[in-house]
DNA sequence: GTCTATACATCGATAGAC
DNA sequence: GTCTATCGATGTATAGAC
C-alpha cells in the first residue's frame, strides 16, 4: 500500500493544479501552500524559494516525461498512435504536468524543459515515419492538443468517445501519408 | 500619414510586448506604464483596472481576428495554405495579439474570445477541405504552431526558409489528403 | 488627458518557537 | 518538519493637482 504522498509532492500536486486551473498568477506561494494543506513555512521549508518551488515542477516533468517516452517506444500500437492517442490530455499524472509547465513559458529554465521532451518525441515519431515532414506534421498535432488543454470551449473537446474516433481515423490518415511518401520519395 | 499611436494604443502594445515575452505575472499595470512610456495614472485614465485593460486586449483581438478571417476567406492561394503560412507566427500584429492572449487562458474572457477565433478558422477550413478528420488536423497543426511561438528552442523554429519550405510540403500533404478522402469517402 | 502622491492588500522571504 | 509572526518590496487602485 503506497504511503499519503509527503508533503513536497502534495506542495507539486497542487501548485500543478493552480498552473493549469487558474494560471500563473494565481500560483502564489500561500495558495498553493493552502491548496496543498501546509502553512506558507512549511512550503518553504520544501522549497527554499519560488524558483525553488519551480524547479521541483520540472524536475517532476523530466521524470515523467522520461517514463513516458520508454512506454512510447514499447507501445505495441505504434509511437504515432501512442503519440496522439495520449497527447489529447487523458488527465494523467504526466499531462498534468506538462500542461502545468506549459503555464511556465516566460522562465527560461520551462522552455528547456519543454523542448527536450518535445526532442525526444521527434526522435521517436521520426524513427517510426521515416519522412521530416510528416514526423512535424504529427509533433504539431500534438502541440496542438496541449494548446487545447482545459480550455473547454475548444473545437478539439478531447476525452469524448467521438473525438477519441477521430483520433483514430487521424492516425490511419498519418499511415496513408507514410505510404505515399515511401513510394514517391 | 498616419498619427503616432495614441497613449491608449500604445498601452496594449507594451501590455502585449510583456506578456509575449515574459508572460502574465510580469505584466504588471506598473510594468505596462513604463514599457509604454506613461505614468501609471496615465495607464489607469484609460483602463480604470487590471481586468478592462485585458478586455482592451481582447476586443483588439477580436477585431484583428474579423480582419483576418476576411483575409483568409478571399486567400487565392486557399484557405489551408494561407491558415498554415500565416499561424507559424510572422510577427505581424494579429500574431502578436493572438500569442498574448494565449497567456490570458486562466480568464474566462480570453478563453472565450479564442475559442470565438477558433470556430471562424475551422468553419472556413472545413468548407474548403469537405472532410471533418482533415479540417481537424488542420485546426491542430495552426494551434501547434501558436503553442511554440515564442519557444526558441522549440523544432518547429518558423521562419526560417527551411521550415518554410516544409510548410510548403505540409500544404501539398494536406491536398493529397483531400484527394484521398474525397475518393474513398 | 496625463501627472504625482498615497492608501491598502498581498507578494516572496526571514526568524524563531514548538 | 511544520508552525506563527513579521519584514520590506511590490501589487492594484484612489484622490486630486495641473
Amino acid at each position: 500500500m503506497p504511503p499519503p504522498p509527503a508533503a513536497r509532492d502534495r506542495v507539486l500536486d497542487a501548485l500543478e493544479r493552480l498552473l493549469v486551473d487558474r494560471g500563473e498568477r494565481a500560483a502564489t506561494l500561500e495558495a498553493v501552500a493552502r491548496e496543498a494543506g501546509v502553512s506558507k513555512g512549511g512550503l518553504i521549508y520544501h522549497f527554499p524559494s519560488r524558483e525553488a518551488m519551480v524547479d521541483g515542477l520540472l524536475d517532476r516533468l523530466r521524470a515523467r516525461a522520461d517514463e513516458d517516452s520508454s512506454l512510447m517506444r514499447d507501445a505495441p500500437e505504434g509511437v504515432v498512435s501512442y503519440f496522439l492517442r495520449t497527447s489529447q490530455c487523458a488527465d494523467t499524472p504526466f499531462d498534468r504536468t506538462m500542461v502545468a509547465a506549459t503555464r511556465l513559458r516566460s522562465h527560461a529554465s520551462a522552455r528547456e524543459a519543454l523542448a527536450h521532451v518535445q526532442r525526444q518525441w521527434y526522435d521517436a515519431i521520426l524513427a517510426e515515419v521515416g519522412d521530416e515532414t510528416v514526423a512535424q506534421m504529427v509533433m504539431l498535432m500534438g502541440d496542438g492538443f496541449y494548446y487545447n488543454a482545459s480550455a473547454p470551449d475548444a473545437l478539439a473537446s478531447t476525452g469524448t468517445p467521438q473525438f477519441q474516433a477521430k483520433v483514430d481515423d487521424m492516425v490511419a490518415l498519418i499511415g496513408q501519408l507514410v505510404r505515399l511518401r515511401a513510394e514517391s520519395g
